[in-house]
DNA sequence: ATGGACCCTTGAT
DNA sequence: ATCAAGGGTCCA
């Protein structure tokens, strides 16, 4: 079937400007991995049950959708935090005093979390250890295209957790998977008799979200903050990667310190919004352009263990 | 509480 | 061809 067809770009009504490499950054830097650059500066991605097509230029985002679907435009602007509810966050977050920080936010100004569907970070933060953006986005194409409903124009949305509980382990490794497959296959095992699983969970405080989201099978102390701060917008999460770790030691002088400290030390000194400094210090570091991590190779020292907890 | 193994892909020797 | 490492987690 031909399809519906993609309706004429038009403006969004974002509260705030959006620069095209800010808007790249967030679609491709690593909170979602359902977009693809299908021309320079132009994006086609799923979210949630929507198709649509994003570009920025003189600070005006543009958008298409596929022309049956009219939900996609208010489901884009909840995506994108059009309202501009972390405004106030993002101002709140102490840049004044953090020259790290201020360096890093003017890397990509307006850079902000995504409104992600609890399910969709869910599965693709499953997929994500070990593994390059690259590589996630390809392993959660693949389940799409093999257990997702069709969208339109070619396109699938995430399976459902129920979809993926009727696969065998062997048909997700298939989707290069490799041992994410017993993960993705627990949770799906866990989740699939509930399918408003996520409404439940977002009633709960965040240290009590991110303790229930640690009980599935495949999720520790890092997907569970990326599932909370992307999935569940609890802005205060500070998930600490290899790339935060860098950035820490480097440029805060943090080094040896073990990731449960890092992240404490993030939500202590960045506050409410520690997850969208986070994201800002994740982009500026993978840029190079923070102090520290651009003399020669992204390589972390050695941490030293001898850093004692204390409580 | 620290050390490895884990599946698989990619990029660097 | 081999090696190392990748937005970690699990189990000894």
């Amino acid at each position: 079937m031909a399809g519906p067809g993609w309706t004429s770009w038009r403006p969004l009504a974002l509260a705030r400007g959006l620069s095209s490499s800010a808007l790249a950054e967030q679609l491709d830097g690593g909170q979602s991995f359902r977009w693809v650059e299908h021309a320079p500066g132009e994006w086609t991605g799923v979210f949630g049950r929507h198709v649509a097509r994003l570009r920025a230029s003189g600070g005006t985002v543009e958008w298409s959708g596929l022309a049956g679907d009219v939900a996609t435009e208010p489901a884009l602007l909840n995506y994108l935090d059009a309202a501009g509810e972390q405004e106030r966050l993002a101002d709140g977050l102490p840049w004044r005093s953090d020259p790290v920080l201020r360096a890093a936010m003017a890397v990509h100004p307006g850079l902000r979390i995504l409104r992600q569907d609890p399910s969709e970070a869910l599965l693709c933060f499953l997929c994500s250890s070990n593994k390059r953006i690259q590589q996630i986005r390809s392993m959660v194409a693949a389940l799409s295209r093999g257990f997702g409903p069709p969208l339109g124009a070619g396109h699938t949305a995430l399976p459902s957790w129920a979809d993926l509980a009727r696969a065998q382990e062997k048909e997700l490794r298939a989707c290069a998977l490799g041992y994410r497959a017993a993960y993705v296959r627990g949770v799906a095992l866990r989740l699939a008799s509930s399918p408003d699983w996520a409404d439940g969970w977002s009633r709960l405080e965040t240290p009590a979200l991110l303790e229930r989201l640690r009980s599935l099978p495949g999720v520790g102390p890092k997907v569970a903050a990326c599932v909370a701060l992307f999935g569940f917008a609890r802005l205060e999460c500070f998930p600490v990667d290899t790339w935060i770790v860098q950035a820490l030691a480097s440029a805060y002088g943090l080094g040896g310190w073990d990731a449960a400290r890092m992240e404490m030390f993030g939500r202590v000194h960045f506050g409410p919004a520690a997850g969208l400094a986070q994201q800002h210090l994740f982009a500026a570091a993978r840029a190079g352009r923070l102090p520290g991590l651009s003399d020669g190779g992204a390589r972390a020292p050695r941490p030293r263990s001898r850093a004692r907890r204390r409580r």
